[in-house]
RNA sequence: CGGGGUGUGGCGCAGCCUGGUAGCGCGCCUGCUUUGGGAGCAGGAAGCCGGCGGUUCGAAUCCGCCCAUCCCGACCA
């Protein structure tokens, strides 16, 4: 007997048919602290495979790991003036520990530059200890007003790397680069669609020079920040004092790069691409990319099971493909709860099929049934993976450009950011103060100054100010 | 911190107005029958009704306080 779906559609409520995927792939659940979250088996491997496409390449760029600790010294907080009111407002503190109060209260991380700089101090003596490349793989914790699973919440996880660097030309290129291995990691494994850009002062991480971002649109035209390269100047090395010994024998301050990508990608990842089935994932970070679902046919009839087994052996995908015989469970509930879970093939194999020498074959992305000679199987699922993924990425640019939109008057602006929405490419006359008013009115905040605008002569359509370039505008999450 | 909801077996809810034996659906367990889009029948387990206090012979239900959580705003990866 067929059941409604238990996933609100898109279009009745978006923000009900997130929490819906969420819970039916059974990717996290809410912990009995506010804010906080329960990261479960199907989302962690999520994460599992972002860490290690991201650490490859972290490695690939000379950079190691290591780890520094989560509680950090009020003190610390406070030697970069702009870092301790950014985030001062937001931290969690330890006031007591072993029973008693403590002397000075300890912050639990919210970033860790701080607790980094103050031991690269340590460790910084001469150009020959430059360039310093580490990278750490920790959890945060911000006090957030309003959060939502993934996208915001009280404790997240993340990388975060902390280059030092001798001059301020390697700092940019270093900052550029991490920047470059996020947009890898969003359009090529994840297959969203980022704009690559640089922040307004009002936009930047608190204690950078210059803040570059990736931004990705989802599917209700919001924009979500899905990762941000600083580049941190020398302020850094200035609050605790961390200089070098250059090759004249000159005492010279270390310039300094972070940059962060958090468990939000995965929030972008199913904001993406999921429908009202459920997830959709594409195959590259599908731990399961494969699920075989053997039809028992009519009793009597020879058990179909070792065929099945046999059939996601010769896929040679190994873990990837996962074989559901489970007695007692009809074909139908399979197809439905593996759907949910975002598994980018189902392969259905009855009688019929084996009869006939062939499989059924179904996309995840478009729900199109292929009928596949066995002998072709694995040439033809290694070919419906990549094209899954490339439709999937299609898909999200084309909705993208679509939502899209070059903008020159106020009235435009307004009714466009309100139906249907979306990125906004408009001039801006670089004052921080129109963007403040901009976004009171208006909701819509400065995204980037994209990477690639090419140079332009405009006005500013709220205060007709002169511009020399087009901004991205959205509502963002 | 403001506005609006919601707290009742694992999940989703009804019951509350009009106090009187705690119910339904899904899920779970056992058995049999089933398997090409959410299976059927039979039996079964599981709940100090968010917490504390009050009213009452008697409270899931009425009153007060508190807590948690979700959604909408201001803050943010």
């Amino acid at each position: 007997m067929a059941q409604q779906s238990k996933i609100t559609p898109r279009d009745k409520d978006y923000n009900q048919w997130y929490l819906d995927v969420i819970q039916q792939a059974e990717l996290a659940d809410h912990a009995p602290v506010k804010g906080c979250m329960v990261i479960r088996p199907n989302g962690y491997a999520l994460w599992e495979g972002i860490q290690r496409v991201l650490d490859d390449m972290f490695k690939e760029t000379g950079h190691v790991n290591a780890y520094f600790p989560l509680l950090i010294p009020e003190e610390f907080m406070k030697r970069e003036a702009e870092h301790v009111e950014g985030f001062a407002p937001e931290c969690a503190v330890v006031t007591h520990g072993g029973g008693s109060k403590l002397e000075e209260p300890l912050y639990i991380r919210p970033t860790s530059e701080t607790i980094i700089w103050s031991m690269y101090k340590k460790w910084i003596n001469s150009h020959r200890d430059l360039p310093l490349l580490i990278n750490q793989w920790a959890n945060v914790v911000r006090w957030e007003m309003r959060t939502r699973l993934f996208l915001r919440t009280t404790e997240f996880l993340w990388q975060e790397g902390h280059t030092a660097h001798a001059t301020e030309e390697e700092a940019e290129a270093e900052t550029r680069q991490m920047l470059e291995v996020y947009r890898r990691l969003a359009e090529d494994t994840l297959a969203i669609p980022v704009i690559q850009g640089y922040k307004t002062e009002r936009e930047k991480f608190a204690g950078a020079k210059r803040t570059y971002t990736i931004e990705a649109m989802m599917q209700d035209h919001k924009a979500l920040q899905a990762g941000t390269s600083h580049n941190l100047g020398q302020n850094f090395a200035r609050a605790f004092d961390v200089t070098f010994q250059d090759e004249e024998g000159k005492q010279q301050l270390v310039w300094a790069t972070s940059w962060g990508v958090s468990t939000r990608m995965i929030g972008a990842l199913i904001m993406t691409h999921s429908d009202d089935r459920g997830l959709v994932l594409p195959p590259r970070i599908a731990a399961r990319k494969v699920v075989v679902v053997p039809i028992m046919g009519k009793k009597g009839g020879a058990d179909i099971r070792p065929e099945a087994q046999q059939l996601a052996d010769e896929l040679g995908l190994g873990r990837a493909v996962h074989v559901d015989d489970r007695p007692n469970v009809s074909p139908g509930q399979k197809f439905h709860q593996w759907e949910q879970r975002g598994v980018p093939i189902r392969i259905e194999l009855g009688p019929r099929d084996v009869e006939s020498g062939q499989a059924v074959v179904v996309r995840r992305d478009t729900g199109e049934k292929l009928f596949v000679a066995r002998a072709e199987l694995k040439e033809k699922v290694a070919q419906v993976l990549d094209d899954i993924q490339a439709n999937l990425f299609a898909r999200a640019k084309a909705l993208r450009e679509e939502h899209s939109f070059s903008i020159d008057d106020k009235e435009t602006f307004l009714k466009k950011l309100e139906e249907p929405g979306g990125f906004l490419h408009a001039h801006w006359c670089g004052q921080t103060e129109c963007e403040a008013n901009i976004q009171k009115t208006t909701k819509a905040t400065i995204r980037c100054i994209p990477l690639d605008a090419k140079e332009e002569k405009g006005v500013c359509p709220f205060c007709g100010g002169e511009s020399k370039q087009r901004v991205i505008f959205a509502k963002a999450y």
